[in-house]
DNA sequence: TAGAGAACTATCCCTTGGTATAGGTTATTC
DNA sequence: GAATAACCTATACCAAGGGATAGTTCTCTA
């Protein structure tokens, strides 16, 4: 079984080759990029399964996942990612990839969910893809209300007042007062840096 | 040799131990969060080395680190991440880790500079350190000016544009000048957007 | 030496953001 | 039934952000 594993950190890539290869029946090569997987596909196909780090130079998001599986000869492509959401592992599966796996997951369970992708089934662990999104599971989440998450949500999609009260069905002076309440909350002194407190927090 | 090892994904974890283990005469131990790594080392002192991951719940920037250096029995304590900047490198070492260890570098390396830092050394891999803030590195730095990369980081910091005027010795209209020049190189159609494209390009 | 590009300053003008204040409804809790 | 908290609307005011335009200096390069 030939597996292509694509991640930009060296350290990442020597463990899951060593995983694979204690496995046994597995062969596995590597690259550093999304650019460099794809040249190795064009030039070295077939490979039973390709692993993408979804944080990696290239990604551009989905559009590394798509853009591999779209070349060469029909190969299967699995997302791996430390830091995505369930969101972003739902909408990789519904563009056609083969599985998603958090690095939360055990070694074992890793090597188990190659072989299950590379039989053609379609792969994402159960703990992860059923966990609420978790109000309490983040101190920051937990202080503020529904209203305040959408403002939150709002702002780390770069949106102005204006449409967030759209999108919200609301007047934009409500608004402006979820976000004063917010900004006093999270301890932000304007918008950017509530943005930023909301990315770091691991939030959106 | 005994190290302790905290990270909150698994995968990682497993990985980190599995080279040191086949290293020879490492004995290492693993924690998911800053507290259960702290809980263990005051219940299981001594260790000759604790590794820290940065991206990790509980460790707030640096507080986590100093936290365990503080505790317990003069444990020595590395820093260990995929994405942290040279700046937090550096921060890390002067307020007295052990070392930095990039996930950039190959295992072969992970475990020499924990063999390094066990035995009472500082450790930061030279390629990391040395490595200029490297324009051409990154595919959005590539394109922006000097002051345009200065207004940047201002933005990832939430400062307002007077705020950045006075720390660069400039006045307010030449910041908003460059503030325009970067929205339209970057595509971002407010502050905020910018601030967000820069953080996942992985700036500042 | 002419031209291009980066950097700096400036002014005008409008939009957006943020605070203060005030009054209202609804649901939950004690 | 009163208190509390979340949520909604509104008005007014000032600060900050952002576009347009215009001109200066400097440096590097064709």
């Amino acid at each position: 079984m030939r597996v292509l594993i694509a991640d930009d950190h060296e350290l990442m890539r020597d463990a899951l080759v060593m995983f694979l290869q204690n496995a046994g029946g597995i062969d596995a090569s590597t690259a550093g990029s999304v650019d460099e997987a794809c040249a190795l596909i064009e030039k070295d196909a077939p490979f039973d399964l390709v692993m993408l780090d979804f944080n990696m130079p290239g990604m551009n998001g989905l559009a590394g996942l798509t853009r591999t599986m779209n070349i060469g000869g029909g190969q299967r492509v699995a997302l791996i990612s430390g830091e995505a959401t369930r969101d972003i592992a739902e909408r990789a599966l519904g563009v056609g990839a083969a599985g998603f796996i958090p690095k939360s997951i055990p070694a074992k369970s890793m090597v188990n969910a190659v072989r299950f992708m590379a039989t053609g089934e379609q792969y994402a662990p159960v703990e992860f893809m059923t966990a609420s999104d978790a109000p309490s599971s983040n101190p920051l989440a937990a202080k503020l209300s529904r209203r305040e998450m959408q403002m939150l949500k709002g702002l780390t999609e770069g949106k102005t007042n204006k449409e967030i009260a759209r999108s919200l069905n609301i007047q934009e002076p409500t608004v402006k007062l979820h976000m004063k309440n917010l900004y006093r909350k999270i301890g932000a002194a304007n918008r950017t840096r509530a943005a930023l407190i909301a990315r770091e927090a691991g939030l959106f």
